[in-house]
RNA sequence: GGGGCGGUGGCGGAAAGGCAGACGCUGCGGACUUAAAAUCCGCUGGCCGCAAGGCCGUGAGGGUUCGAUCCCCUCCCGCCCCA
C-alpha cells in the first residue's frame, strides 16, 4: 500500500477546495440501497486489497486489535458491539495517516466443541471449522477493515505447534512444573469436571446429578507468581482503564507481612504468613486448611473420625463458599497443640474451611481480637480472645444491668463528665449504658464503679479496655490465664452465664457491646510482653526485626495470585508435549517433534472423560531419551494459553521458522497499540498475556515488556428489555436479520449510537430504524441536485462554513475520546442543518461541497460502505478510507454572535444575543438593561457581578 | 464484607463547576394522499398562567461555591469484579 493513495484531499490546509460542480453532480440521485452498495464495495475492497498489510517506514504504524471471537457458531449482536466500534476507531486512525493493521482470528479450542461432538457424533475439528467458515461470512458482512490474509485459527496444527513450543520453552526456563492439585470430580461418571460442568448450590455433576468431590491430580502449572511484582509494577506505565488496572492489582493482591514459624508440641514446624505480626501475642489458636499435610500427622486418635469427616465435607465446597463471611463458621479441633513462638503459650490447633491450602501456607495464626473471621470462630467454639492492640479511638462502654450498682452512680458520673444513659435491656429491665473516651475516663469510671458496685455482683467494661469488676477487685482480660479466672468467677456468681466459655463470649451476649469487641486498626501494642507500649506506627517493623533475631520469622511479601494451572482433562485443546517413561521419568517432547498432533479418529463417548486417555495410538509412544516404551500426557492446555500469544501469531500465522513468528515483521508491528475487548477479561486473559510477554522478553523473542500499550474496555450490550441477552429470556438479537433489511452500516451506526461504548447499552428496534432514517437523510442531502442558481449572501456562506467547521471540531474531539454516540449526534445535527439550508443559494457553492465532503469523510469510519459510495458520487478518488481526516479552522468555527445568560443570584432571568467580541463592561451594561433582570433587582442592592466570558453574567445582590 | 461502575423526561442518552434534557426513539398535532405507509413540518420534564413569566425538577439528605447533574460527606438502590 502506498502513501500516494492519499492524494485527493491532502491539501496542506485541509480545506476542500477545487471540486467542481460538474464533478459532484455527475450522478443522479437515487434512493439509498444498502444491500447493493455493501456487496459492491466489499468486493471492490477485496479486489484492490485495500486493507492488505504493508510495512511502510515512512508512516507511523498502528496495530489495532480486538479480542478474538470464540468459534461458537453464530455471530451474536455482542460481537458487533465489540468489533464495529473498534473498526471505526482503526479507520479513524488510518485517516490520520497511520499505517493501520487490524487482524482477526478465532479462538477455536474448548469444551463446547467436545460437547457438540458427543451430541452430534461429529469430530470437534469439523464442528469448529464449520463454525469458522460460517462466522467468516458473517464477519465479512460487517465491512470491517480486517486483514484476512493474517487470520489465525488456534486449533490448527500450525498454530498449536507453537502453543506447545511455548510450553516447552517455559518448561526449559523452569517456569512450568507438575504438582498435585485438586479438581472437581464426579464419582459416578468417574471423570473430572470443568467449572461450568458443576451445577447448583449443592455442586452436582451436570450430567448425572451426583454431588461432586475434590480429587487430587498431578497437573501442570506456570510460575506466573515469579513475575507477580513486575506484573504489578508494570501497570503504572500502561494506558489502560483505571478499573482494569485496579482489578489486576487486587487480583495480584500484594501484601507485606511476616513469615512466622510455629511448632507443634512435638516439634513439627507450622509455617504461617501474617500481615499483622504485631498481633502475635493475641494468637490464641491456630487454624489449618483441611487439606494441610500436617493434619493427618497431628490429629489425635480421639479426634480422628470427626476430622476425617470434616475434611471430606470441605473438599466439596467452592472457594467462594468457603471464604464467605456470611456463612456460619465451621471447624473441628484436631486434638493437638502448637506453641506460640513469641510467648510460649500453648494454643490449640483447629481445621476450618475458611482457610485455604492454595493461599499462603495453608495455615493461619488466629488473632480473634483483631480479625473478624477469627472472632466469629472463637466465639462459636469457645476459644479465648485476648486484645493486644489498643483501640485508636479510645472508646469503651459499660452496660450495667438493673440492681448491679447504687442508685447514686448516674449522678456521680454526670459530675465526672462521663456520658451515661438509661437503656432498655429487654427482659432484664431498665439498665445503664456508660460510654467513655480515653484512659482517664475509663480509670475514673472504674473507681466510681468499684465503690458503688453492690456485693455479689459483677460488671464489665469493653472496648479500649476489657475489664471485669467484682466487689473485691478488678480483673483485666490480658492473658489466657486471666480469661479462665474471669469466666470461673462469673460462673460462681451467676450460674446462668454457664453457656459462655470465655470472657469475650460473656461480653458478646450483650448486644450493646457488639461494635466494640473487635477492631483491626493499627495501634499501640498491649498485653504483648516486652513489646507492650510499642506505638502502632512502628509495631509491625519492630516485631519483624525481633522475630528475625530470634530465628522464628522474617519479613515476607505475599501475593494472592496463584500459579497458573494449565492442565485440562479434555481432548479439544493443545496436547501438553510431555512423555512419561518408566525409566527416565518426565521427558519433554523434542522441539523437532512438535506438534504433538491430536488424533482425528478419537472416539467421543458421553463418559465425560478425555478420549485421549483411551486412544492407544496417541497414548503409547517411545521415550525420546531412551527409546523405551512410554506414555504421553493426555491432558491438554487451558485455552487461555492460545489467546496469550495470538497477537504475535497474527504477525505471521502458522509460521514455518524456528520461532513462533517472523521477527522482522514483528519488529515493525509489535506491540499492539490499541487493544479493545470486554471487561470480563480484565484479570485472566489480560494477566496471562502480560505474563507471556514478559517470559518471551526473557527468552529474547521480543524487546518490550508489555503486549498492549493502550486498552479500551467496552461495556455489554443488553436486550431490548434492558436485560442480559439469553436464549431463556428470548431477548437475543440476531444481527443478520437487520443486516438483510437495513444494511450493515445501519447496524454499525446504531451499535455506536446506543450510548458510551464503555458503559454498554440496550438494543432497540425502533432506535435502529431511526438511524436508518438518518442515513437516508444523509443520502438525500449528498445526492441532491442543485436546484437554485442564485448567488448566496456572504453571511449565508460564512454561516455554512461556521457550522461545517464546528461539526469537524466537535466530531473529531468525540472520536478521539471513543465517544461514537456523541460523534454521531454531532453529525446528525450537522446534517439537519444541511437539510435546512438545502435549496437555498448556498447549495452548490464551494462551501457546500466542503460541507458534503466533510460529512462523508467523518461518517466513513462508522458507515464505510455508504461513505465509499457517496464519496464516489461526489467525485472523490478511491478510496474514501485513504483520505485525510478533515481539518477545522478555529477562526472559521468561531461564533460571531453568542448567547449570554443573565442570572440574578444564580437563577437565569434573561438571555441576550451579543457580539462574541463583547467585553466585561459591555456585558454588564447589557445584562443590567434587561427588563426581566431589572424586575428581579427591584429594591435590592447589587453586591457582586460575576462575569464568565462567553457564558454568563451573574448579578448577586447584597443580603439585607 | 471490600473494590469498581452507575442512578438525569415516557425510553436510550447529552451537558470544560456556568442556559439541565443536545442527538435519537416514543407519543401527539399538522401537511402530502381517495386512504394508508413512507416522507416533510410543529410540539413533547412536571405544576401554575391567556400571555409575559413564575415555581419545582438530575436516587435521598447535608456541605463547599456567586452558581453543583458535575467537587466533598452521610445514606439508599442497581450492575460488575473480588472475598
Amino acid at each position: 500500500m502506498a502513501w500516494g493513495r492519499y492524494r485527493a484531499s491532502t491539501g496542506e490546509s485541509g480545506a476542500h477546495r477545487g471540486w467542481s460542480r460538474e464533478e459532484s453532480m455527475q450522478e443522479s440521485s437515487s434512493t439509498y440501497q444498502p444491500q447493493a452498495i455493501e456487496k459492491k464495495w466489499q468486493q471492490r475492497w477485496e479486489e484492490t486489497g485495500l486493507y492488505r498489510r504493508t510495512i511502510d517506514l515512512s508512516r507511523p504504524k498502528h496495530y489495532a486489535l480486538t479480542m478474538l471471537p470464540y468459534t461458537s457458531g453464530d455471530l451474536h449482536i455482542g460481537h458487533w458491539f465489540a468489533y464495529a466500534p473498534s473498526d471505526a476507531r482503526a479507520r479513524y486512525m488510518r485517516m490520520h495517516g497511520y499505517n493501520v493493521w487490524l487482524p482477526i482470528g478465532f479462538d477455536a479450542f474448548g469444551l463446547p466443541a467436545e460437547n457438540a461432538a458427543i451430541r452430534n457424533n461429529i469430530h470437534p475439528q469439523q464442528w469448529t471449522m464449520d463454525n469458522v467458515r460460517h462466522m467468516r461470512k458473517q464477519l465479512r458482512a460487517m465491512g470491517a477493515m480486517w486483514d484476512w490474509e493474517h487470520e489465525a485459527v488456534t486449533c490448527l496444527p500450525g498454530y498449536y505447534k507453537w502453543t506447545q513450543w511455548f510450553f516447552r520453552k517455559l518448561y526449559d526456563a523452569g517456569l512450568a512444573y507438575r504438582q498435585q492439585s485438586p479438581v472437581d470430580f464426579c464419582p459416578h461418571c468417574n471423570t473430572t469436571l470443568a467449572r461450568e460442568q458443576v451445577w447448583g448450590d449443592d455442586r452436582h455433576c451436570e450430567r448425572c446429578g451426583t454431588p461432586v468431590v475434590k480429587r487430587d491430580l498431578a497437573q501442570w502449572f506456570f510460575r506466573i507468581t515469579d513475575y507477580a511484582e513486575e506484573l504489578l509494577q508494570g501497570l503504572d506505565k500502561l494506558d489502560w482503564p483505571e478499573r482494569v488496572k485496579t482489578m489486576q492489582r487486587n487480583w495480584i493482591g500484594r501484601s507485606e507481612g511476616a513469615h512466622v514459624t510455629f511448632r507443634s508440641e512435638r516439634g513439627d514446624p507450622i509455617q504461617v504468613f501474617t500481615t499483622r505480626p504485631d498481633t502475635l501475642w493475641g494468637a490464641t489458636f491456630m487454624v489449618l486448611a483441611p487439606e494441610h499435610p500436617l493434619v493427618a500427622e497431628l490429629t489425635s486418635t480421639e479426634q480422628a473420625s470427626v476430622v476425617a469427616q470434616y475434611v471430606a465435607e470441605a473438599s466439596r465446597q467452592t472457594e467462594i463458599d468457603r471464604l464467605s463471611t456470611e456463612k456460619e463458621k465451621t471447624g473441628v479441633f484436631i486434638g493437638a497443640w502448637a506453641i506460640n513462638p513469641v510467648n510460649q503459650e500453648r494454643v490449640p490447633i483447629w481445621i476450618a474451611d475458611y482457610v485455604l491450602m492454595g493461599y499462603g501456607t495453608g495455615a493461619i495464626m488466629a488473632v480473634p481480637a483483631h480479625d473478624e473471621r477469627d472472632m466469629q470462630f472463637a466465639l462459636k467454639f469457645g476459644l479465648p480472645v485476648i486484645p493486644v492492640i489498643d483501640r485508636p479511638d479510645g472508646m469503651a462502654r459499660s452496660v450495667l444491668t438493673p440492681g448491679t450498682v447504687d442508685e447514686s452512680l448516674p449522678a456521680e458520673l454526670e459530675r465526672a463528665g462521663i456520658s451515661c444513659q438509661a437503656v432498655s435491656l429487654g427482659e432484664a429491665g431498665q439498665g445503664l449504658l456508660v460510654t467513655m473516651r480515653g484512659a482517664d475516663q475509663i480509670g475514673q469510671y472504674l473507681a466510681l464503679l468499684r465503690s458503688s458496685l453492690r456485693p455479689g455482683h459483677w460488671a464489665s467494661v469493653a472496648g479500649a479496655r476489657f475489664v471485669f469488676v467484682f466487689d473485691d477487685g478488678v480483673m483485666e482480660l490480658d492473658s489466657v490465664a486471666a480469661d479462665r479466672a474471669i469466666v470461673q468467677r462469673c460462673h460462681e456468681i451467676d450460674p446462668a452465664t454457664g453457656s459462655a466459655r470465655t470472657a469475650m463470649a460473656l461480653l458478646a451476649q450483650q448486644p450493646l457491646y457488639q461494635d466494640v469487641l473487635y477492631h483491626h486498626e493499627y495501634g499501640t501494642m498491649i498485653n504483648s510482653g516486652a513489646f507492650t507500649g510499642t506505638p502502632g506506627e512502628t509495631a509491625k517493623a519492630d516485631v519483624i526485626r525481633w522475630l528475625d533475631s530470634q530465628g522464628v520469622g522474617h519479613a515476607e511479601v505475599n501475593y494472592r495470585l496463584h500459579d497458573w494451572l494449565i492442565s485440562r482433562q479434555r481432548m479439544w485443546g493443545a496436547p501438553i508435549p510431555m512423555v512419561y517413561c518408566e525409566k527416565c521419568g518426565i521427558v519433554p517432547v523434542p522441539y523437532e517433534d512438535l506438534p504433538v498432533l491430536l488424533p482425528d479418529d478419537a472416539e467421543f463417548l458421553p463418559t465425560g472423560e478425555s478420549p485421549l486417555k483411551y486412544h492407544q495410538g496417541f497414548l503409547n509412544t517411545t521415550c525420546p531419551t531412551c527409546g523405551g516404551p512410554a506414555t504421553r500426557e493426555t491432558d491438554t492446555m487451558d485455552t487461555f494459553m492460545c489467546s496469550s500469544w495470538y497477537h504475535y501469531a497474527y504477525v505471521s500465522p502458522y509460521h514455518a521458522g524456528d520461532v513462533p513468528f517472523d521477527q522482522e515483521e514483528g519488529k515493525y508491528w509489535l506491540p499492539v497499540d490499541q487493544y479493545t475487548g470486554g471487561v470480563e477479561h480484565a484479570t485472566m486473559h489480560l494477566l496471562y498475556t502480560r505474563f507471556f510477554t514478559k517470559a518471551m522478553r526473557d527468552m529474547g523473542l521480543v524487546d518490550f515488556d508489555e503486549p498492549m500499550l493502550r486498552l479500551f474496555s467496552q461495556g455489554m450490550i443488553l436486550g431490548e428489555d434492558n436485560e442480559k441477552m439469553s436464549k431463556s429470556r428470548g431477548n437475543v438479537v440476531n444481527p443478520d436479520d437487520f443486516v438483510r433489511t437495513l444494511g450493515a452500516d445501519a447496524v454499525r451506526a446504531f451499535i455506536m449510537f446506543i450510548g458510551p461504548w464503555e458503559l454498554g447499552g440496550s438494543w432497540s428496534t425502533t432506535g435502529i430504524e431511526g438511524i436508518y432514517r438518518f442515513l437516508n437523510r444523509v443520502w438525500s442531502v449528498v445526492t441532491a441536485e442543485v436546484a437554485v442558481a442564485d448567488h448566496p449572501s456572504p453571511a449565508q456562506v460564512s454561516e455554512l462554513r461556521r457550522v461545517t467547521h464546528q461539526a469537524i471540531r466537535d466530531t473529531t474531539r468525540e472520536y478521539e475520546a471513543f465517544k461514537f454516540n456523541t460523534a454521531l449526534a454531532s453529525l446528525m445535527k450537522f446534517n439537519n442543518y444541511l437539510l435546512k439550508v438545502q435549496g437555498t443559494a448556498v447549495q452548490g457553492t464551494e462551501a457546500w461541497q466542503e460541507a458534503l465532503h466533510s460529512l462523508v469523510l467523518m461518517l466513513a469510519p462508522i458507515v464505510p460502505h455508504m461513505a465509499e459510495e457517496l464519496w464516489e458520487r461526489l467525485g472523490g478518488a478511491y478510496s474514501v478510507h485513504d483520505q485525510r481526516w478533515p481539518q477545522y479552522d478555529e477562526t472559521l468555527a468561531a461564533d460571531e454572535v453568542i448567547t449570554l445568560i443573565v442570572q440574578v443570584n444564580g437563577r437565569v432571568r434573561a438571555r441576550m444575543d451579543v457580539p462574541a467580541s463583547i467585553d466585561e463592561a459591555g456585558a454588564r451594561d447589557a445584562a443590567l438593561a434587561q427588563d426581566n433582570v431589572r424586575l428581579h433587582l427591584e429594591g435590592q442592592e447589587i453586591g457582586q457581578i460575576v462575569y464568565v466570558p462567553g457564558r454568563l453574567v451573574n448579578i448577586v445582590t447584597k443580603r439585607r
